[in-house]
DNA sequence: CTGTGCCAAGAAATCGATTTCATATGGAGC
DNA sequence: GCTCCATATGAAATCGATTTCTTGGCACAG
C-alpha cells in the first residue's frame, strides 16, 4: 500500500509536509497542489490505523444496540448513522444481544479501538457498567434506557406520557377492563410505560368513585420478547375475569399477544390491543393495530448529535433530551360494541 | 490508560516480555504468572489500534448490508455474528442502502481501518467494485448477491429453485394465471428468481398442449421495497385480465401487495399471494402467508466460516456454497376455489 | 546594514504493541 | 571440563501518520 512517504518521495517533500497538506497546515500552494497531484496518482488514502494511533482516537464511533432484529433499533441505527455522517465519522453497530455480558465485550472494544464516542441502549439499567467510558472520558450518550448512575448525557422517550395515552384512549373508546402486559421489572422503559398506565386506570377508578388500584392480576411482565407476550397474553385470557383490552409495552410483545389472541379466536377490536411502539408492517395486521408511536429515528439522529458535540468538545453541562410518543389510533381499539362475528 | 510499558515495569520485565505472554509465546510460567497478575491488577488491555498497525490487520471483519431494516438481513447479520465469535473476531456492521456511493466509502473505511475480512451484499452487480479490497490482498466472502467479475468466496441461496418451487405450487393449488413481481432488473438475485417462475410456466404451458411464455404483462420489476410492491400489484390488478395469483420475489415488496390487494378489497386465498422470503410476523397476516423460506442465518454462519479460512490463509480454491430454500406452504394460496366472502 | 520576527518545511519524536535480533543462562553430550 | 544447542529474555526496530522542534530564508523596521 502507499504511504505517505512513498508520496512525500514521490512529489520530492518531507513527510510532514504532505500530512499538513492533508490536515490544514500551512503549506505554500505551488506545493500543496503538487503533493495533491502525486497523492491522487498514487491512490493515497491515509492509513487510518496509524493516524488514531497517534491522535489517540479513531474518527469512528460505536452503537450498542440491544436488538438488532428489532425494527425500533434498527430505525434508530439509521437516525445515528445519518447524523455521523455529517461530520464524516463512520458508525459500528454492535448487538448486544440484550445480554450485559457481550455489552460490556462491546465496550471493551469500543475502548480499545480507541472510538471517538459510543452510544449505548443500555441492555441494563444497574449491570451495564460504563466506567470503562468515564475512565477513558470517552464521550458516551445513552438512549432510549438510561443506565443508573451513569452521569452521561441521554436522549430518552417520554414513555410515561406514552402509557397515559395510551390507556386513556382505550377508556374513552369504551374498554373498561384494561389489562398492561409490561416488560422486565426493573427496565426503566417498562415502568415508566407501566407508571403512565397505573396512573390513568388509577383516576378514573377515582372518577367512577370506585378508587383503588387496577388489579394486580391484570398487569404481567414480559420480557420485550414475542414469546414473552404471548404467554402473558394466554395469562391473561384464562382468568376468570378477563380483561376486555390490553396495553402492551412493546412491539415484540404485541405481536405474540396478537398471537395468543388469534389462537383463542379473539379478534381485536372488540378485544382492544394497542401496542407501545410501532409494529412493523402493523397496517398489515388486520384489524389495523392502534399504537404509540416512537421517533425512533430522531431518537438516533438526536443522540448522535449530542455525541458529536461532546466529541467536540463543549463542555455544557450533561442534558437529558426527551422526546414525545404520539398516538396512532387505527381499528384495533375502536371499541368493544362493535364485535366482529365470532 | 495502562500501556504494555506500564506493566512491564510494574512487573519489572521487558515489554517484550509481557507481550509473549498474552500471545502465547515462550516465557517461563512463573514469570507469566507474574505478569499475567500485575497486568490484571492494573486493568490493562492492550491497545488495539497499535496492535493492528503493527500487525497491519484489526481483529475486526466488516459486514456491508444493503438494508438494516430489512430482517432478511439483520438475520443474516446474526449469522456472521455468531460465527465470528468462535475465533474473537469483531463485526461491525454497515448499512450501503442500497447506495454503491455509501457501500465504496465503507469498502475504503474497511481497507484504511485494515479489517481482517469483508463480508459483502453487493449493492449492485455491475457497479460493486472490490478491486480495493483485491489490491490489499485482504479477504471477500460475497453473501447472497454476487458481483460479477469479482473472484471471490460466495454463499448464494438457490434462487431459481425457490423460484421453481413456488411457482409450481402455485399450480397445483389451482391458480392458472399466475403473476410475478420480480426485483430490479439486473440484480442477480431477482433474475434467477424471475427463472425460476418462468421455466415453471413455460413448462405448464407446453403440458397444457399451449405452448409459449408467460404473458408479458405478468411479470413487472419492483425495487425490492415495499412501495415498489405496492405499485406493481396496483398495475396487475388494472389489467384487462388480471391474475388470479402472484409470485412476489421479496419479503417487503410483498408486504406492499398485500396493502394494494387489500386496497382493492381483495382477499387471499381467491388471490394467491406467495412471498419470496419471509415476511417477518408472517404469522400474523391474515390469512397466513405461504412464504419461500430463506436461510438467511445460515447465510450468514456459512460466509463468516468461509472468511475465517480465508483470513488464516487458506489457499483452497474460491468456492461458492449454495444453500437450499424450503417452501413454507400456510394459508394465502390454499387455492382460488375457496372463496371467502367478498 | 543589522536585528527581529515570521513562516515554510524538514528532521525527528511520538503513539503502543509486536517481532526480530542479540545475548545470557543452563543443561546435555562427549 | 569444554562445546554446542536450546531457550528465556531484553534491546531495539518497526508499523504509518501526526506533531513538535529546528532550521533557514525572507521581509521589514530601526
Amino acid at each position: 500500500m502507499t504511504t505517505i512517504n512513498d508520496v512525500a518521495r514521490a512529489a520530492g517533500v518531507s513527510p510532514a509536509t504532505v500530512s499538513r497538506v492533508f490536515n490544514g497546515g500551512r503549506v505554500t500552494a505551488e506545493r500543496a497542489e503538487r503533493v495533491r497531484k502525486t497523492a491522487a496518482e498514487m491512490g493515497f488514502a491515509p492509513n487510518r490505523v496509524a493516524r488514531s494511533l497517534r491522535k489517540q482516537r479513531a474518527s469512528v464511533i460505536g452503537l450498542i444496540i440491544p436488538d438488532i432484529e428489532n425494527p425500533f433499533f434498527t430505525s434508530l441505527a439509521r437516525g445515528v448513522e445519518d447524523a455521523a455522517q455529517q461530520t464524516n465519522l463512520s458508525v459500528v453497530l454492535c448487538n448486544s444481544d440484550e445480554d450485559v455480558d457481550k455489552e460490556r465485550r462491546y465496550l471493551e472494544i469500543a475502548a480499545a479501538e480507541q472510538m471517538a464516542g459510543v452510544i449505548v441502549a443500555a441492555a441494563s439499567r444497574n449491570r451495564t457498567d460504563l466506567s470503562l467510558m468515564a475512565n477513558r472520558k470517552m464521550p458516551v450518550v445513552a438512549v432510549d434506557r438510561r443506565p443508573r448512575g451513569a452521569s452521561v448525557d441521554a436522549v430518552m422517550v417520554d414513555n410515561q406520557h406514552g402509557g397515559e395515552e395510551a390507556t386513556a384512549h382505550l377508556l374513552r373508546s369504551g374498554y373498561r377492563r384494561i389489562a398492561c402486559i409490561a416488560g422486565p421489572e426493573g427496565a426503566s422503559t417498562s415502568e415508566e410505560r407501566l407508571a403512565g398506565y397505573r396512573s390513568v386506570v388509577r383516576d378514573h377508578l377515582r372518577e367512577e368513585g370506585v378508587g383503588g388500584e387496577p388489579p394486580r392480576e391484570y398487569v404481567r411482565h414480559g420480557d420485550f420478547r414475542v414469546e414473552g407476550g404471548r404467554a402473558a397474553m394466554a395469562e391473561l385470557l384464562a382468568l376468570p375475569e378477563p380483561p376486555d383490552a390490553v396495553f402492551v409495552a412493546n412491539n415484540l410483545m404485541t405481536v405474540g399477544a396478537l398471537q395468543a389472541l388469534r389462537e383463542a379466536g379473539i379478534e381485536p377490536p372488540a378485544f382492544g390491543v394497542l401496542s407501545f411502539g410501532d409494529v412493523p408492517w402493523a397496517s398489515l395486521v388486520r384489524p389495523p393495530l392502534s399504537t404509540v408511536q416512537l421517533p425512533s429515528y430522531d431518537l438516533g439522529w438526536t443522540a448522535a448529535g449530542l455525541l458529536q458535540d461532546r466529541i467536540a468538545g463543549t463542555d455544557k453541562p450533561l442534558q437529558t433530551v426527551v422526546l414525545r410518543t404520539a398516538l396512532q389510533v387505527r381499528e384495533s381499539t375502536s371499541g368493544p360494541g362493535q364485535r366482529s362475528a365470532l
